[in-house]
DNA sequence: AATGAATGAGGCTTCATTCAT
DNA sequence: TATGAATGAAGCCTCATTCAT
């Protein structure tokens, strides 16, 4: 799928563009500039827009990495304990977005952007997976559909960051909807 | 609290120009230009800002105002069947976010901007109220507290608005969350 | 055809900017800097850019602008002598053409930006009156069609611009092409 | 003139180079970036700067080979028939230059980039050698001089090109002006 | 008080050129 | 020598805000 393996200071610069993208966008939202992002990565402005044409590429290959990772873990619950793991897949997500912004401003906008739709897609799948598991473990009722648990978890995932709620906030959430699925 | 009153023609582009940055910001996002909310209203936009010195006081104008207004609905509501009263609420406000883009922004963002805490720990209080009664008939259960209620609220608020929810997956998404409330 | 009237300072400022470029255009060609237009014309960046939305507008204004001009010159040559008319025309373009350097870079370009196909048409169709009375007094050759004329004409204003020719070398020139032209 | 003979691959890079640059800047102009030549002649944009220290010595080196090209075509011509000669290399030059972009609007900036001075005057004496045998033969007027031919032959060159002329306004064009130079 | 023109900082992007590999 | 990644100046354009009318 990846074009020609890049050169060791390129694949370098690459990730450390995406980290401080990851960092400023998580800090600032996805309006921080560009520039920023370059002087954070500790490269010139050039180099940004030689990894990623479009500052919207950039903010795409985040999101993608974000998915990516979130797709790994659920995958990974998929074979443990029925009865816990949506819930703990839920949980861990509320958990990181509160660590970032643009990640789920992105998310929220429905992912729309060019490349994103299909790790997305993918993502949900994973996730589908492990609703099955539990409504067969009868840890969630049997009407639930997977399209309000996604509503759920993005509702969530957002509430979270941009309210900053505190960890024991969190969890209270968390704890009412939890009911709310369970038999 | 408010300094001189307003001069008739004054006060009606005040009333104008908030009007129509609700719709412009509700449409587009609070990045949408100070200048097409002045088209919109029909005003110049030196009289925008002769109003609201900044954007930023512009959009907080609006935020105030519907915190007010769903201050009024919660209090009507407080006469009401409290079986149902704080549900209706968190249904309708969930309902009209779906239809605001700025106003959610907003909330979101925490509602840090200066001047309108105080209108939001009004509403809080509205809503505790509300929440008071519905678990004295019991409607819902002892252990929820007033600060999840409030997450569940905006986080609900925005997934509907961001996520573009159709009817269906509002009411099914909140059908998970009031079960996770009654006793 | 113009929308409102500008207001007394805007157009001096729309006047002045349209010089400026002329000038810069004029002396560095098309790939001149728009900020180098403001400074010419003492205006910040942004009053060019509230005249003239996009780089093409000014370069488009500037070009309608010339040709507006020759059009009503050839309009006042219709009255003249037929014997000379059109070579008198012929000169007086090739001499302008000499001192602008945009133009001719437009002109050449085939006019081909919005706005700019109709003036340019009708300087065409008042070019071809004075072929066409030209060719009834007998100093034009019956056989040569306006195309050609435009042609020679647009190839001519260039050659003069950019080649740099001097006085006499382009009287020179225009002797052989009008030679050309006669019976 | 030239400095140590270049090692073999070194030569055929450069020709690679050289006629890349004539495609793309003859068909996009001479704002066509630098890269999309490398890219064009398939090598990396580090070759064409080893070659080229400069974009404008690029841009010099085309001119000259056509240059010479150009003084190779007169040169075959001198000893061909004196009445149709020179207007034979008119009309060719002409027709090439329909083709090219760069070329022209190179020799239109007046040829006044370091180096391309000699070559053009070697061709000038080449044409002069054309118009000296053309008036011998009468196929030219005699007071006609080389510098209007000169003036001539890139006129209609540069309109030729960017005025998208078709053949038959070529044909016709240069055919007022052959009008022009005949006795 | 309203108007709308002017300002100018700041954002995104391109590209000639340099330099490490 | 070739490669191609990095640099950073410069260009175009937007928009919040100020100010003359």
């Amino acid at each position: 799928m990846s074009s020609k393996p890049l050169r060791a200071d390129a694949r370098r610069n690459r990730e450390r563009i995406l980290a401080a993208a990851e960092e400023v966008f998580g800090r600032r939202g996805t309006s921080a500039s560009t520039e920023e992002v370059a002087a954070t990565a500790g490269v010139a402005i050039g180099t940004v827009f030689r990894h990623f044409p479009t500052k919207q590429d950039l903010l795409s290959a985040i999101v993608k990495e974000l998915l990516t990772r979130l797709t790994a873990e659920v995958t990974e619950l998929t074979s443990a304990d029925p009865t816990t793991a949506l819930f703990d897949f839920f949980a861990g997500v509320v958990e990181q977005a509160a660590a970032k912004k643009s990640v789920v401003d992105l998310l929220a906008a429905g992912g729309i952007e060019v490349g994103v739709a299909e790790p997305l897609a993918t993502l949900r799948d994973a996730i589908g997976a492990l609703l099955t598991q539990a409504q067969q473990a009868n840890a969630v009722r049997e009407g639930v559909r997977l399209d309000e648990v996604m509503a759920l978890l993005t509702a969530t995932a957002q509430g979270a960051l941009h309210g900053g709620w505190d960890d024991d906030l969190r969890r209270r959430t968390q704890e009412v909807i939890f009911a709310g699925l369970r038999p």
